[in-house]
DNA sequence: TCGGTATTCTTACGTCGTAAATACGGCGCT
DNA sequence: AGCGCCGTATTTACGACGTAAGAATACCGA
């Protein structure tokens, strides 16, 4: 007799929800409907927290970027924001169904902002100038972005290579690609991508 | 009387098509049915010479690649790679709404194995290990793309404070941000681009 | 208990991707 | 010229989608 009483819907509860489903079954099987049966409940319900699937689609992205572990300020520009880029590139393997959304549909809330602000302010007092500082923002989120996309979508024109093996191409026309059969078998992703960060930052450590 | 003969329906005509009226009315508007009467076709006609959609929108990214403009060999290593991802992003400008697809769905075609082949090559002549070549590729990819697509779609985390002026955000809580309004309000991205393409290839040269 | 408000459900419409069956048009035969 | 073949195009149909409109229900303070 003891049946659950069903929670009551509400936009959090909905947009986890949405990122739950979206992990487990992939994004393009996400429906109003599904996500409705889901949570109990018809698909038109969703409307009274949400006001159509567009915004159910940007409720999610701020999930993820409420789940972004931002690391504390006392420990050092550097490292506070290698860390930073971290977590962010963790999150796209948390939820690499859901993080594409992000890169596609840029947040435009109060967080995301604040996030921002966070960014300029410990560059700012790293000692960069603003411009500076912002070439140096967008510099480093657009190497991690567009990194972590290609790690979870596989890398942009370094298709069948990696991922059947070169085996199947001819060494006379693809030598180089052939060349890398081997290491590309099992890439170390972490060194790869802190290889990027280490340019991108020593650059800018020049630049001080 | 001279009606113009339609003529027939091809792959190519189909993809080129396709590029076209997405560049026209955007992504989410392209359907079968719309392409078809594009094409004075029913959208069923369509499936003779594209297995699905799928096939289809990756077809439009192999169109896009095919518009690369691959720089010639003989011009030094930085500069031939600084073209070419130059005329990466030019991509983006020129397609902003189909430029998406090829960062979701990354090409698995000759074409694209063909451009890893000659960039690799590009770098190990330059002197670079392959392990470095490839880490190389990867950075400088992963930067593009990424930028690139923060270009055409806002970039991600600088939300309302470039696009509606910092004006509506308070001082006090967003000092930095708002320190940038001015300069933010005319972004030389061009400019920008290059800032993150030399910190890239300065690192690179270090470990030549 | 009542009345009103906020939430949920039902029904309905137009659009989507695409399977299946049908019709058509141009070709090589005889 | 007539016939049949085969690839292309059309018709029709199905189930799923997002969501507008309205009806039903649940919840809450008086």
């Amino acid at each position: 007799m003891a049946v659950v009483k069903r929670q009551p819907l509400s936009r959090q509860r909905i947009l986890e929800a949405a990122v739950r489903f979206v992990d487990r079954e992939g994004l393009e099987a996400l429906s109003m409907r599904k996500l409705g049966s889901e949570l109990g409940v018809e698909a038109m319900s969703l409307y009274n927290h949400v006001s159509n699937k567009g915004a159910l689609l940007d409720g999610m992205v701020e999930v993820l970027l409420g789940e972004l572990e931002v690391p504390p300020e006392d420990e050092g520009w550097e490292r506070r924001i290698r860390e930073a880029y971290r977590a962010f590139r963790r999150l796209a393997h948390e939820h690499p169904n859901v993080f594409p959304l992000l890169v596609v549909r840029p947040p435009d809330t109060m967080d995301g902002i604040w996030l921002v602000e966070e960014f300029l302010k410990t560059l700012r007092e790293a000692g960069f100038d603003p411009q500076t500082a912002l070439y140096a923002f967008r510099a480093l989120s657009s190497y991690a972005s567009g990194y972590a996309m290609a790690e979870i979508r596989g890398f942009a024109m370094e298709p069948a290579a990696a991922r059947a093996g070169a085996g199947t191409l001819s060494v006379d026309d693809f030598p180089h690609i052939h060349e890398l059969d081997a290491p590309l078998r099992d890439v170390d992703h972490d060194a790869e991508f802190e290889f990027g960060l280490d340019l991108i930052l020593a650059g800018l450590k020049e630049r001080l």
